[in-house]
DNA sequence: TACTAACCGAGACGGTACGTCGCGTCTTCAC
DNA sequence: GTGAAGACGCGACGTACCGTCTCGGTTAGTA
């Protein structure tokens, strides 16, 4: 009747150790410098455990992504009813947070996602690219904001991208270099 | 009485060997799979002349960047006289050549960007925003097919970097996604 | 009232698997590729069963010694009422049987020996030194075949001893070197 | 002209300190609590430095058995003109230097012997079996102390098995005991 | 009949050590 | 003064077993 395995059962706080350790040293250490040895002493937790329960550093960020672990609340999407507004301060807060000078975050999170299939997926769906962000710009056509043949999923890449490639670049944005952005993009969807 | 250095200058034939299996290796084996060591054995060369040279792995790709040794020639942008179709097929290319499935070059060269300054800015000019991509819109409005004010440097940006955000998200770009995004971003510019 | 303890008695069907396991691992790997985990998989038991009732390795194979699972029946020394002759053949098949070339038995045993009390003594004790090759020579005193005050106990250890020295040394022995052994330390007590 | 290897040369330093870290450990830890990590650490040298020389455990303490580290002077066999004595004494100091009670020197030597080829031929030799034990028994024929159709081989494996025999059960070998194995084993030698 | 302790299998856990890889520095010899 | 060769100290890798532990299930005895 019934199919349970025997035998003990996962460590919740384990598991919850590494991840923690694991968000903490890719903020602190970035990407490659964040080791599998460090997470597990910083876990207290034997390197077996995690070995066991993720194939590699890159599913260890990704399941970090995908609890929330690595991004800060800060960088939801808001929705004042003015999308450009939102837009932009959205892109200059996520700049503002994740990326300092040498270490950046953003760039931590890059370089994990370039060597690692399901960090790749998961940093595209944390940064909104498969809701938030064109759900926001859904409701703008909502709004009369923009024109309802608006391309939603081109205009998200566009600016998500353009975010990424200032990340690589070492240039930083600011409040008005992400007006323009937004300016640059939304301009020809304006209703 | 002379201040000339004394004894034999740099070997032109170390260097060339050198540049040639970096590019070799990282067209293999992807960015992180690279080794110093692998390159000093494939190039036939002692590590030390390498390190002599250039200080890390990064400044090795930056160099091989610079020299043209990891883009291939297709990738310059055409100028037919018709910008949108020009972007178009640029970066349906750029796709086609730099990202095939599983070890892609260009995943390998955001890896590279992402944890080495050099590479981020050199890779930032290879891809042409530093002139060919500009200047390529620049024509576009002496053409009269773009407006004056038409915001040229973050078109260029929401261009290359939807194309860095889809590699890293291993989506592929076909023409005719290609072709949706030049619309999305050169919309709002059309004279 | 009662002291009877409560609950199901040892399963004889574990203690069995075990030891049988434990026989055809450190038959077939050697005493130290042998593993408690790889017993406890090939017996089909759990690792606690096995440390509940063995504290160590060394133990385990104590055991079986005193089980008899270890040492094929053929090693029992012969009494044709010849003792030379019977010494010789039981020395050369002892070699025989459990000297074979890359991973010996009685290398093994040996091995186990060293890092295990209870082994050591179990070992000393299976190869007859505490009864039956005593036993036998006492017999041959009695036949009159040795001097009445023959040192029974060290002639014994020099045999013995030659054969561990020779696996040690990795030297085989053959019928006719045994004879050489045999003659060698008899020879002083011949009647 | 020359066929000399170019490059640098192997550090003798690091030789010596590994040996030495190794004849350390071996005495105080024994053979099966003696780690190669443990060596380096105190050796003061990198793990892949002795894995470079030495491919195992195994090959690091013949090599220090065969460098005469292992085995304390005092293990020479003397040479007074009085073969019964000098065996005698021998093995009685053997025992009193190499085997206390809880990790015995020649136990660990035994279990070194017994998994690895080469320190069963080395201890083979250290123990005197391959030149000063038939060397000595030889010069006591010279002397008229022995028949001069003694076997010296079999003499020399039983004097040293018995030694070995009692190790491994855990047994001592005073003064005494030593003088027994003596007479038993050369009693039919006697000139 | 129900309770309850001791058994059993499975296997997760914190550890220690393994043997390997690549780093960046260094030493030696040849040109 | 370069360059090839490659040894060195170092740090991390991913794996193998250790001995302990926690599970759920099963099996005797009481009670």
């Amino acid at each position: 009747m019934s199919d349970h395995r025997q035998g003990p059962v996962r460590s919740e706080a384990a598991r919850i150790a590494v991840l923690e350790a694991t968000a903490r040293l890719f903020a602190t250490r970035g990407y490659d410098h964040m080791t599998m040895e460090g997470v597990a002493a910083e876990a207290g937790v034997s390197k077996q455990t995690i070995y066991r329960w993720w194939p590699s550093k890159g599913a260890l960020i990704a399941d970090c992504l995908l609890e929330r672990r690595l991004l800060p609340d800060q960088l939801t999407l808001p929705d004042t009813g003015d999308v450009r507004a939102d837009l932009t301060s959205w892109i200059a807060t996520i700049f503002r947070v994740l990326d300092r000078a040498g270490e950046s975050l953003l760039r931590s999170l890059i370089a994990a996602a370039a060597e690692n299939v399901e960090v790749g997926q998961r940093l595209h769906a944390s940064l909104g690219m498969e809701s938030s962000l064109t759900d926001r710009l859904r409701s703008a056509i909502d709004a009369g904001e923009l024109r309802a043949d608006a391309p939603l999923a081109e205009i998200g890449e566009a600016l998500v991208g353009s975010l990424i490639l200032r990340a690589l670049s070492r240039q930083t944005v600011d409040e008005a270099g992400a007006a323009r952005f937004v300016t640059a993009v939304l301009g020809a969807s304006r209703a």
